[in-house]
RNA sequence: GAAGUCGGCUGGACAGUCGCUGUGUGUCUUGCCUGCAAGACAUGUGGAGGAAAGUCCGGGCUCCAAAGGGCAGGGUGCCAGGUAACGCCUGGGGGGCGAGAGCCUACGGAAAGUGCCGCAGAAAACAGACCGCCGAUGGCCCCGAUGUUCGCAUCGGGCGCACAGGUAAGGGUGAAAAGGUGCGGUAAGAGCGCACCGCGCCGCUGGUAACAGCGGUGGCAGGGUAAACCCCACCCGGAGCAAGACCAAAUAGGGGAGCAUUGGCGUGGCCCGCGUUGCUCCCGGGUAGGUCGCUCGAGCGUCGCGGUGACGCGGCGCCCAGAUGAAUGACUGUUCUCGACAGAACCCGGCUUACAGGCCGACUUCCUUU
């Protein structure tokens, strides 16, 4: 069936499971995101968010994009690999709606699927 | 109708598809102590705000000792009431602004002490005088009369001088210079005297009080600053849900009883106090992770009663987010006046700040019409 589900089961929750994958050291990134990806053993694509302060200081605008990731990792999941994937927000991301930031994300998946997908 | 003042409400709507999260029900699977736990699926149902924000006050709750004594420190500051409490709210008083509805107000004490007061000005805190006014009185000068021992003395006169001295009315400076206006008075002036206003003190009346009114009395206290130190009155122990409680891997930190009371360490900034460390015996331990705390509450709606009001009391009805790497979204369509500020994180009461618009009520002033 089509993984159109995101329950509890499909993200990351501890710090342990965050630092494994920035220290797998595969990443992808662009003006907007910074994605990192790590391999698990087999529990299907997983997703982790960060949308820092740093990004915007009003909740607002980091829970838009946080929806906005996890709608898209969503809508996608179905083409991916099992992987971990930990999506970090960059400021440029709060200028963007829509559209630009779907394709970025596209990019993403597509290049790390190919690059870590295989180690 | 226009301009304005005050108070309250609201914060796009509808439909479909996919998705997240709490919870009820049903079915299935797994586990065993056979009615519970976990998971999956289906279905019903709930799912951000008026400020959820800033974290500026106040409280509940939890632990620290039961939060206790003293010092230090902090807060508040007209009066009365409301409240769990407040720096909030309500009512009242004083002062200021406005034509008015109304608005603003840190509004205790400067005869306890200390500090500070730029520029200007003669002088800025202690009664002093730069210009000016006066010069009655005393002095000097001039004139006259009388007396004369020819030095001068006495008396009278002078738009005379401004030496002594008297003034604070006027000028000028300033935020502020011994209360203001008028009349009398005087050499000129001055609460020097009087009237009215202001101020202090005393009394009476009204008011719970702040305070107000009236009467009497004193010619009149001496600058400002206390969001400067300070004094007075009242209030405040500290930390916070990452509080704290429980279940529990690795690794090896703990708990109870008895003895010891000196010292070390910790506990809220200090002292007291309290806890702990030391030795002996006994017991099994609690970081990662999970569960609870966690939402039924100073609750919301409505009606009645009391109160000017904040609010209180009672009846009836209702259950209204509980996430935890952190849920309210995405897409499509229709529609309108094209949608602001903005996202719960233990919970309440306030304050402050942000905000596209829309709606309602009360009142004020002006204009028009009947």
């Amino acid at each position: 069936m089509a993984l159109l589900g995101l329950t509890s089961k499909r993200r990351l929750k501890s710090r342990s499971q965050f630092d494994r994958v920035f220290d797998h050291k595969c990443c992808s990134r662009d003006k907007y995101f910074a994605v990192y990806a790590c391999p698990n053993n087999e529990q299907g694509p997983r997703l982790g968010l960060v949308v820092s302060r740093r990004v915007s200081r009003r909740a607002v605008d980091r829970n838009r994009i946080k929806r906005q990731i996890r709608e898209d990792f969503r809508l996608s999941a179905a083409g991916l690999k099992e992987l971990d994937y930990v999506v970090v927000a960059r400021s440029a991301a709060l200028e963007e709606t829509g559209a630009a930031i779907r394709a970025s994300l596209q990019q993403h998946w597509k290049r790390l699927n190919k690059q870590c997908g295989n180690s």
